[in-house]
DNA sequence: TTTAAAATGGAATTTAAATTCCAAAAGTGA
DNA sequence: TCACTTTTGGAATTTAAATTCCATTTTAAA
């Protein structure tokens, strides 16, 4: 008669269950992150930000992802309540197929929601938001897009104008600027102070427009251009009351839901910039 | 000297080459799939409908699922020209992650290709804001983000919190809102003024950080939550500590290019959320 | 500072899966 | 029907991945 009962199963103990879905999984580690060791941390960062990537990779894989040794993996998977990195995977692989119809097919079954949702509007904007991405490629010339550049990694400093709409495009670029240490200055309109004495010669002003135009942007940059700073212009169409300024017109076509607009293309230009402009001074 | 030779490589033969993506692969199956014997024909119509299977399966549940026997279906993978399973799930697991390369992978690429021309960082940013906004889709609930509009809908004023790179989001927000006659308030930092006093227990806040968090935001966010105020996350990964606030969570895991990031994401998810509140509000 | 506890990295071991092999069954043409 | 080829199922082997273990390092406490 054998009698080798191995009483407590090693899977999970009684206080610390295995979830039972991807989403208990990420409730339960939002939890308790914070008092994760340092390796262990590590990794929870990288596959909340990778979660697709455990159902199709080895333990090798996932450590080498996060930097981490694999025994760290190992030593996570049974923090978070599994008997280890098999029992893990195999929750996110039975996930896995389920949240896998792909990306059209996801927009459809939004759409037939009505565009009553928030997550149908969502998908209105993202769905915009690509198309406008898309057109960024073709509407940009890459040309003018190079002698931005030049006019921006030369000049003294560089104004940014730009409100409303553009505001986010402007004060994206000011962050940027200021984390490569490029001089630079983000005219906010606060306080109704004037700043545009600020502006000289050898500057160079960032307008960013687009219709019904702000007539403040417009008045800025064509005093900037008066007192002979090199004006970039980020606008819509080549009709734009920018274009009068000779300054270097970068267009972005960006699409409307509603009376608003997804930016996306906007700032995404505007990075570009910034990044190429840091880059290019940084080599001067 | 040791020299022995096997010159003729076990994988994939001349005439029979291993496909080199999931689509020349069943282009292939379409073409030899009625000379296939039985079992294989069988375990071909079986993979055939369910493609997604193949990444994360072993061969076992692939054979059980088809009804055939393990050593059929590796037989199945070497007339395709695979060297074995592995090989082939090794095409299906890099096809599915094609779909989102990680970040390394990323980097890596850019670096080779060289960040030279501004347009060529432009079609980076463009190609990762693409694949932020499908992806988008999937780590944002829609439950959460309902419920998240149901909540700022309700409240007496929306406040909003966001510094360095999450600034553009903020300011976006700011502006549909005062469009829409939403009473919102744009919790700046400008002059260093604290006007946390300002919010209340029946307001809500929208707060916006991503890892780097920016202590400001979180210690803002959590004084709010201390006052009873509800909190809308917009952050990037469940780890984040706006997690502990109790916060209602809107995910997005924006990729980076180098130290910066597209936003378009983040931005696509701001506007939706806004013009959903701005929608629901009137409805009251 | 010293001591103890926790965490880490990497090697050693175990386990499970992939792959091969072969005897039996099914099919094919004379 | 008989010899021969192809196909099949299942067991045996190999390979690779998961898991454990332990010596070393780091961190926290006294």
């Amino acid at each position: 008669m054998k009698n080798t009962t191995p009483s407590t199963p090693v899977s999970a103990t009684l206080d610390n269950p295995a979830p039972d879905s991807v989403d208990a999984f990420f409730k339960r580690l939002g939890n308790s992150a914070d008092q994760l060791p340092k390796r262990l941390k590590q990794f929870a960062d990288y596959i909340a930000t990778n979660p697709d990537r455990v159902a199709v990779s080895t333990v090798a894989e996932l450590a080498e992802g996060a930097d981490v040794q694999p025994s760290a993996v190992m030593r996570f998977c049974q923090e978070m309540g599994f008997s280890g990195f098999s029992q893990m995977q195999k929750l996110f692989r039975s996930d896995y197929s389920a949240k896998w119809p792909d990306y059209a097919t996801r927009l459809a079954k939004l759409r037939e929601h009505g565009t009553e949702t928030p997550s149908a509007l969502l998908a209105e904007f993202v769905e915009v938001g690509r198309a406008s991405l898309e057109n960024l490629m073709s509407t940009v010339d890459p040309a003018a897009l190079q002698q931005a550049v030049d006019v921006l990694a030369r000049a003294d400093t560089i104004h940014m104008i730009g409100f409303k709409r553009a505001f986010p495009v402007t004060s994206y670029l000011a962050y940027a600027f200021e984390k490569m240490d490029v001089p630079a200055v983000l005219h906010s309109g606060i306080g109704a102070m004037n700043m545009e004495h600020l502006i000289r010669p050898n500057d160079a002003v960032i307008a960013v427009t687009f219709a019904p135009y702000t007539e403040l942007t417009l008045d800025m940059a064509a005093r900037a251009r008066a007192t002979g700073a090199d004006i970039v212009a980020i606008t819509d169409v080549v009709t734009s009351p920018l274009a009068r300024l000779k300054a270097i017109q970068l267009l972005v076509a960006e699409l409307d839901v509603g009376d608003f607009r997804a930016l996306s293309a906007s700032l995404s230009l505007a990075i570009a910039l910034a990044v190429s402009v840091g880059a290019q001074r940084n080599r001067m």
